[in-house]
DNA sequence: ACCTGAACACCGTTCAAGT
DNA sequence: ACCTGAACACCGTTCAAGT
């Protein structure tokens, strides 16, 4: 009975990489990379150190496994249908990233540092080979598409990591509230800048109490796309 | 005698806001944000880790000190004269903060983390006022310079962050051959990749050695103004 | 093979005490 | 006012020992 065997082998097996990684996203989730420590996982895993480390390698292994997991998922969202616009897709791809930074705040940092540091893993790879393949269809040409590529995925990556609220704001209940609060904050600050000295912050005072995170961003796409399809 | 009196009164204070900063400075160009603890602070200062604590309050705080230090001075080349266009200047501010990121690598995640947490600090005033001011000689309608601006910003960011190489690298004796060999084997990987699942990598694996960052930045740079100036 | 948990080296921060 | 340095709570990581 191999089955029996089997089962009777593994009944002590209580940890695996995929549960390791569900409870390091939450507890990244709820309070940022400073509330990811071993003790906190252990805790919840109600297991000892050396059980995470024989799954994971180290802290840093696991950051970027997480990280891999949430924009993994992000971008399995299926490709548009064969009539949409190349146009259509990046923007698909485009606020899918804006969508997973916002749910996941610490995203924004970390997403930045593995693209660095692992160009060939698959979150960079996938990035790149799924907004990439657009760029041909856009008119840019051949010779230009590294360029290309490079400058849609630094704008949405600066864009969405600008986005991303600061770690540790589990305070708010509503989070509509803190945002609408920040911004108030924020526009007065502005408003009381030297006004000789900063004739442009006066300028837009009013203009960030107004706007839509997500409607700028998708200007902002709208700007680079259409700089793209000049690109000669 | 109220010189000599001062003078005898502050014989003992060693430090200083600006030694302490630019110590942490040093710490953080030599070995990334790991290598900035309390204790190589108070080794290379001398002191005791309550001195430290007396002027600048906290390690985060000294981050963003060091942070707006760094930026601060890179923003402070003088604007270019009258005559220049608006491209110019927009030029001139982007590749000093390409040249400050490239010397500090470290600040790559500061630098965006402070923009998020404090939009009203001169990091982030300094930025936007001085890249903003151009958007209206750039043609676009003052209802949309805010949406203008923040879209240069966070192109602009985008790009820096992801030149900016990986923290602690302080290896390498010649750095460019470091940066040939990190190209050369980014390229092989794509190459390795498979050909039918990612035909765009296979498409450009021969444009990563041959590209230059900063020709590449600058091409990003005349993509957006170039989207700016359609912007309706 | 998988897990336990004590032990280690190293953090940031505080604070009574000195000058 | 400015600085010292021991003490504290808390890290990530290792590893002999268990099953």
């Amino acid at each position: 009975m191999p089955t029996r065997a089997r089962r009777t082998q593994r009944r002590n097996q209580v940890l695996s990489r995929e549960r390791i990684l569900d409870t390091a996203i939450g507890l990244l989730d709820s309070g940022g990379e400073g509330a990811l420590t071993v003790r906190a996982m252990t805790d919840r895993l109600a297991t000892g150190s050396g059980a995470i480390y024989y799954h994971v390698g180290n802290r840093d292994e696991l950051l970027d496994a997480a990280t891999e997991s949430v924009i993994t998922a992000a971008l399995s969202t299926r490709s548009a249908g064969a009539r949409a616009t190349p146009e259509d897709e990046i923007r698909a791809v485009a606020l899918a990233l804006f969508d997973a930074i916002a749910e996941h705040h610490w995203l924004a940092t970390r997403l930045t540092l593995q693209i660095i540091r692992n160009p060939v893993g698959p979150v960079t790879v996938g990035i790149f080979e799924r907004l990439g393949r657009q760029v041909g269809a856009l008119g840019v040409p051949r010779p230009r598409w590294f360029d290309a590529a490079s400058t849609l995925v630094h704008y949405i990556l600066g864009a969405i990591s600008q986005n991303a609220r600061v770690e540790g704001d589990t305070s708010g209940i509503d989070p509509d509230a803190d945002r609408e609060e920040f911004f108030d904050q924020t526009s007065r600050a502005w408003r009381d800048l030297d006004a000789e000295s900063y004739p442009f912050m006066h300028a837009i005072v009013g203009q960030i109490r107004e706007h839509d995170d997500r409607e700028q961003f998708l200007t902002g796409i709208a700007v680079v796309l259409d700089g793209l399809a000049r690109l000669r």
